[in-house]
DNA sequence: TTGTTTGTTGACCAAAAAGTCAACAAAGTA
DNA sequence: TACTTTGTTGACTTTTTGGTCAACAAACAA
């Protein structure tokens, strides 16, 4: 066997919530191992970089949220108040994490996706995942929703995407200006949302387009030339 | 007079074009030199840091952009005409980016604010200011569109803030998956959510809450030693 | 032409960051 | 007990980054 160790797991915890607080590109490998309470030797004794632990670290907290989504989101619940209940966790979440970090903190995938999807495709990888596997239980609860005449009709895929932007922009946007109590009416407005959201593309029966496939192709030239602020 | 020089705004243009190509934990102040073509002494010339030099960036930004929102929000427009024209031409735009950068950008105001919320004040408060500015557009559209029947009736502020934060995260979403195609329908879904969204208090005439105001309470204590993962 | 103001440059320094490694320590095992 | 595996440590090197400065250059004014 040989000596036990929990400096990995404590490693990503610590990177987690460094990220999350300030963000990827602000925190060193150094304040990792800092509120770790793990030498830098050790660091690279289990993770070959920043990046690396990232990826862990998120793939770490989803695994561990998962139970939580699979309590919040049991077909045993009326669908919509699925979705109901689970923005008001995320909005007590909130005022909790402000409580006690002096932030309203937002949601870590988001933010970071946002971050480094240019910089770091293995962590922009591992958050599409993430968010992907979200989406199955917002597009669950909608198909559910709409059998009952609770939700209207139209593609639920796209309407789990759409709903989620929402979602996640009032959460930025609580992130940004640091209120949690915007927060109050997140399950309010989301649900009378997909109450009201018709189908973009009525006409279409199957999406032709998969919403949540990754569209990568690859730069035209070298990018570092370009100036997309000339629009 | 002296000698005259554009260093300042080439600095900001690099500046800008970087920190929403990446990010701004992404890029160094060498990196902004050799896109802007200034040496480094030139830089600590004009402005005392990177973060300096961003609020300066988007202050300017945000001042090219104003002229093009007073036409596209102008009175003479059918209210509800003007967002859809904004939303189509920010659609046309990522569309645009894209061809040239390889990469949907999204918002660079939103991106950044996400990014730096805890880490400088002076940039959070700037965008903030920059955001409040583009609400008010909306909530005046808004307003026409209820006088005339056109929207749902409601506190137009709120309605604003909500439909923000729809089209911010779709623009993210898209940045995400490095898809512009999605945001092809962007126009519609933000029309047909303000024609939906009933007003969320409907009892309360006048919002007691101001919304865009900053709520910026001092963190409890030393928040190093907290761990928002804990939830 | 001299002087003043404004901007430019490259060499330089100091600090911060990433990353390495040999020696050591703890646990189980033959 | 000796051996093997797994993990820890702190001192170390290298690289990157931020920031300074004296000397120089261009523009205009007296």
């Amino acid at each position: 066997m040989g000596r036990t160790s929990n400096a990995d797991q404590r490693l990503m915890d610590a990177a987690l919530s460094l990220i999350w607080e300030r963000s990827y590109g602000a925190i060193t490998v150094d304040d990792i191992c800092r509120k770790a309470e793990v030498k830098k030797g050790s660091f690279y004794y289990f993770f070959d970089s920043k990046a690396d632990l990232a990826v862990a670290a998120l793939d770490r907290y989803w695994r561990e949220q998962k139970p939580l989504w699979d309590s919040q989101f049991s077909p045993t619940i009326e669908p919509m108040q699925r979705i109901r209940a689970h923005c008001d966790a995320v909005y007590r979440q909130q005022v909790a994490i402000k409580e006690r970090t002096g932030r309203v903190l937002g949601c870590p995938f988001c933010t970071l996706g946002s971050e480094i999807c240019k910089q770091d495709e293995a962590i922009r990888a591992k958050i599409c995942e993430i968010l992907s596997n979200k989406t199955k239980y917002w597009e669950s609860a909608i198909n559910d929703a709409q059998k009952e005449g609770l939700a209207a009709p139209g593609n639920s895929a796209e309407k789990a995407r759409c709903a989620m932007a929402y979602f996640e922009g009032l959460l930025a946007q609580a992130r940004l200006h640091n209120n949690a109590e915007t927060l109050a009416s997140l399950g309010d407005r989301v649900c009378e949302h997909m109450l009201a959201s018709r189908d973009s593309s009525p006409g279409k029966p199957s999406s032709p387009s998969a919403p949540t496939s990754v569209e990568t192709t690859a730069p035209p030239v070298e990018s570092e030339e370009f100036d997309p602020t000339k629009y």
